[in-house]
DNA sequence: CAAGATATGTCAACATGACTGACATAAATT
DNA sequence: AATTTATGTCAGTCATGTTGACATATCTTG
C-alpha cells in the first residue's frame, strides 16, 4: 500500500517532477478500475453532447432508452431499473410526456398502471444516441475475435449484481436461468 | 431506425403485457450498451455505499483515487482528468485537505504549483474502496482465460478517446513505450 | 525591471438530478 | 367497507456540476 515508486519517476529530471507522475502498483486491479472509469466517461459523453441540442440530460436519455427498448414498461419497473425515486423520475418523465417523446397507456388488466411507450419522435432520439454509442462499440470491437467478444460480454455480465434482478435484468439474463453455466 | 417490433410485443398476452416486455432488436449494440450501464452502476455502487460512512460522495472518491495513484499530481492535471471546473474541484478538494486526506506541497521548480499527495488516512480510504472494486473485478474475471482478459483490456482501451490525452491517460497508454503493470 | 501570462483560490449565482416526507387519487384486493 | 397498491404531486434539501468575476503569487518575456 505504501509501495510508492514515486522516487523512480522524480529522479528523471527536476523539470519533470509534476509532469508525469508514475502510477502506484499493488494488489489491486487499478488497470481495470481506471479503464472502466475512462471508457464509461467517453461512452456516455457521446450521448451527452447530442442531448444538449434537445435540452435534455442523462436522466432523460436513460428513461427514453429503457422505454424504447422495453415497450409497455410500467412506471414501477422503470423505478427498479433506474434505482431512483418516483419524484426524480416524475420530473423527467413529465417533460418527456409533455414534449411528445413518450406516451402512456392505461393497463388493460390493472387500470392503475401506466404503461410507457416511445413515440416516433422518441424512437428517433433513442436511435440517434444508440447509433453514436454503437459506433464507438463497433470501433472498439473491430480487432477483437469472436472468443474475445464473448469474454467481454461474459465479463460485463459477471460485473452485474444478480441478487434481486429487475424486469430488464431478467430479460437480459433470461428468466429462470440463475446460473450462466452450461 | 423505424424498425419497430412494437405491436409484436404488446399483443403477447393480456396478463403478461406489463410483466416482461420483450426487448426490441435491430442494428444497434443494445447488448453492450445495456451491459455497460448495469456493470458500471454496480461497479460504482460498491464504493458509494462505503463513502456514506465517511460523509463523502463520488466526487471525493474520484479525487482521492487519482491523487493516490499519481502522487504529485498538479491541480491542473486533476482538472484535465476529471473534466470539471476548478470551482467544482475546489469544493471537494478543500474538504479533503481540511479533513487530512490529502496534503499539498509547493512545486520545487514552479512554486505556483500545488502538488497533491494522499496522506496515510487518504491512502486507507482509497485502498478500502479499491479493494471492494477489485473484489468485484476479480470475481468477474475468475472464469475467463488470459486471452479473454486481454480482449477485455483491449476493448476498454479502445473505448477511450485518444485525442488530447491528459497526464493520466498518457501514463495508462504509455507515451510510446511505458506500460503500467498489473 | 516592468508587463503580461500562468497556476491556483475564492465569492456568488444558478442548473440538474438526486433525496426525504407528506399527502392525494383511482383502482385493485381482502 | 376497509385496506393496499400504483401513480402523481407539492415542498424542501443536498451534491455536484456550471459561468463569471476577481485576487494573489509566481514565472516568463520584452
Amino acid at each position: 500500500m505504501t509501495d510508492i515508486n514515486f522516487s523512480k519517476s522524480s529522479v528523471a529530471s527536476d523539470s519533470q517532477e509534476a509532469a508525469s507522475p508514475a502510477p502506484r502498483t499493488g494488489e489491486f486491479r487499478w488497470d481495470i478500475i481506471e479503464l472502466l472509469f475512462f471508457a464509461y466517461r467517453d461512452f456516455v459523453g457521446d450521448a451527452d453532447h447530442e442531448l444538449e441540442a434537445f435540452g435534455f440530460g442523462r436522466a432523460h436519455h436513460r428513461v427514453m432508452h429503457f422505454v424504447y427498448r422495453y415497450p409497455g414498461l410500467k412506471v414501477a419497473d422503470l423505478l427498479d431499473v433506474l434505482r431512483i425515486t418516483k419524484q426524480s423520475l416524475g420530473r423527467v418523465l413529465k417533460q418527456l410526456l409533455d414534449e411528445g417523446y413518450i406516451i402512456q397507456k392505461t393497463g388493460n388488466n390493472d387500470r392503475r398502471q401506466r404503461l410507457l411507450y416511445a413515440t416516433p419522435k422518441g424512437e428517433a432520439l433513442v436511435a440517434k444516441l444508440a447509433g453514436l454509442q454503437t459506433d464507438r462499440i463497433t470501433r472498439a470491437l473491430r480487432d477483437i475475435n469472436p472468443e474475445g467478444v464473448a469474454a467481454i460480454s461474459e465479463f460485463l455480465r459477471a460485473m452485474i449484481d444478480r441478487d434481486d434482478p429487475d424486469k430488464v435484468l431478467e430479460a437480459i439474463f433470461g428468466i429462470g436461468s440463475k446460473k450462466p453455466r452450461e
